[in-house]
DNA sequence: CTGATTTAATTTGATTTTCAAATTAAAACT
DNA sequence: AGTTTTAATTTGAAAATCAAATTAAATCAG
């Protein structure tokens, strides 16, 4: 960037250290293209910042010459925290500048939905709850990371509307950051999964991928460019809400055919309610047990079940692979924390999607699955904060040095 | 960007003279955040280089002070041509620097399909009976942008198939510049059309939009961050090749569902033919004259005709409904020019995509006609060609100073 | 017509960022 | 103990940028 002369460099290399972890000088050069004398200076910049530090040579048999000495991010630089805020309960972690998870808690929330006021308590409530036993307090963090569903216009910190909150737009970010004093960076939860992969995850390698998650709904993160793609309306990527047929299934969100009233839970359950043998189909008192129920039914074989879950499968692979037709992504991550989803992760759904899009003589994208703890959303939110103070600290850079 | 001591501020600057046409120095300097001092230096060079020019103060009533000077880009710096590969012709425009058409050209190829030699033969000579009249040479020429068909991996110049190729495989880019010795950029004919959205068309305010064309299949080009997006296998956004029903209607490619079975001009005509009154319907030698009486006879009420006609718009709405979830653009233009397409344009087609969009509190993307006329192609990969120039212009300032 | 005022552009004198080339450092070979 | 090899640093200079001061070109006020 220009303007103010803004240490473009820095950003760079610091990106490159983490990046690719221990990392000595002469590689960071050779991959940034930047100069080996800048490296020093810049490298040495860092260091003296506390950012970055020195590593013995990563043990590789002695070569000949002087040894590299390998760079790394330094953990103890910083302090985040990553918060998804759940149905019915907030899980957290704790993570270094380096990306190291020193703690994680799970805090049940008395209601769904919270006020504003009620759910930032709850929060610093829980936050507490995660630092004490290590000695720390909310005032260690340089950062925290919020993941809400809902739609989230990042740039304000503003929640249009959630699931979590009864208020209606409300700048949580400003509403946190004044509560704990600590910067907050908030987003849509699908976004979190997204940034998760990408810094902890499969996303590792990859510059253009997507991330879909199946909760109750169905979710998507789009990352263009080594960035989260966010539209720009801040809506986000509605991909349970593409259309899979015309005048098709009535979808929770009023309209017909979307792919999340094929695939959805409670698309299976209106199916399998219908059926003359319904209580044999999704026997259960809550509807988890149902789904389970029919999931089992169809995996033993019978043949309605079988054929409510097949069709979900097959629209789900249909809708993956008009996101491959458009997108044309290097990967896929189906990023799955409940088992119940195994039906949509099936080998025939991925055989599905190679066979629906369009043939060319390169390879098809990677569609791989990856299961993660309930974590999985925590992490992605300090992720997001992670980066966040990653800016802040090199943008402190030049001004703290007077 | 860093390295090698590029020069950033040059090319920021010269775009944002380019996309604000006259402007003046302190008003870039705001736009851009560069300092007027450093506007100062930077447009003095480009100056001297020639790339741009002074234009008298543009006529706003005489204000108090020293009257600002507008800047401009010099046309008479640099010409391009592009050119549109074609089904049986090619389309030729003549450019200068600035983006001023200076002259158009159509070649008819005596084969839909040539050989590699043969057709960048027939691409001298269209080029040179264009630039003949004018008193100019391909030799004066500083790039030639080509549109064609197909899957084009960009980076490389390389056509991996194209209707209009016989060979498969080929360095259209090198072939091309080895015959006429001039720079050449070759690229997808759908992704110019959004490049010629951008820089003439109705792209050319917003950042992220997607361009859908409509010729013998559908295409569609997407614009991110100002750029075009290409995907990661370089096969480009096939919006054609979207699948819009499950186990659906069979499309040319093979496979079942495709948007195009739907949409296109053989869709229409296969469901035409099974009707009984099959005649009536579609009558006329040539598809394009069946197409006309179907359509004509959909505008007339024909239940049959009408019922055809319909679905095929409201698919196209679905499918354009896809895109709105998928990425949230700000903009969609639909870019024809023919006007068979007018029954995918219709007002009922637009409102159907906003009835299928996830609704938020803020407005849905504008969907928007653009018609041009046949150069709508040639224009786009002249607008690609400048791309290539200005980038080269650039690099090549500080080379040439010594 | 003259000087005050206003706004745009340029100059001036740093500061920051970066680099190529030379040098130093730290190891393994011989 | 000296040679070779590779990594990192230092040195000296060039390039890019900026803030503040200055100059330029106009209008306005009397």
């Amino acid at each position: 960037m220009i303007g103010q002369q803004r240490s473009y460099g820095r950003r760079v290399l610091l990106a490159a250290i983490r990046q690719n972890s221990p990392i000595a000088r002469i590689d960071l050069s050779q991959q940034t293209g930047i100069s080996r004398a800048t490296v020093t200076t810049v490298t040495a910049e860092l260091i003296r910042a506390g950012l970055v530090e020195e590593v013995a040579a990563q043990g590789t048999e002695m070569a000949r010459g002087r040894p590299r000495v390998d760079l790394k991010i330094r953990g103890a630089a910083h302090l985040v925290a990553g918060i998804k805020i759940a149905n019915s309960s907030l899980s957290l972690v704790l993570m270094d500048f380096e990306g190291n998870q020193l703690a994680e808690h799970n805090h049940v929330l008395s209601k769904t939905t919270l006020g504003t006021d009620a759910l930032v308590g709850e929060l610093a409530k829980a936050l507490g709850d995660m630092l004490s036993p290590l000695g720390k307090t909310v005032s260690d963090l340089s950062g925290a990371g919020i993941g809400i569903a809902g739609i989230v216009d990042v740039q304000q910190g503003l929640v249009h509307w959630s699931p979590s909150l009864s208020d209606r737009n409300i700048n949580l970010r400003s509403a946190i950051e004044t509560a704990l004093g600590v910067p907050a960076f908030v987003d849509n939860d699908a976004n979190l999964v997204a940034m998760a992969e990408k810094r902890f995850g499969l996303g590792r390698e990859a510059t253009d991928f997507i991330v879909v998650t199946i909760e109750s709904g169905v979710g998507m993160g789009i990352v263009i460019n080594n960035e989260i793609y966010r539209g720009t309306r801040g809506c986000g990527a509605e991909f349970g809400h593409t259309k899979v047929h015309l005048d098709g299934a009535l979808c929770r969100c009023g309209q017909r055919g979307c792919l999340e009233a094929y695939v959805a839970d409670y698309a299976l359950l209106r199916e399998a309610s219908v059926t003359s043998s319904r209580e044999a189909l999704a026997q259960g008192t809550t509807d988890e047990q149902k789904i389970e129920a029919l999931l089992q039914r169809a995996h033993d074989g019978d043949p309605v079940a079988s054929n409510i879950v097949l069709r979900a499968g097959r629209m789900f692979a249909m809708g993956l692979a008009n996101i491959v037709n458009i997108f044309d992504p290097q990967l896929i991550v189906l990023a799955g924390e409940r088992m119940q989803s195994n039906h949509l992760y099936a080998e025939e759904v991925i055989a599905g999607i190679k066979n629906s899009i369009v043939q060319v003589d390169q390879p098809p994208p990677e569609v791989v699955i990856h299961r993660w703890g309930d974590l999985m959303w925590a992490k992605g939110a300090a992720a997001y904060a992670l980066e966040g103070v990653e800016e802040a600290a090199v943008a402190a850079l030049r001004a703290g040095e007077a």
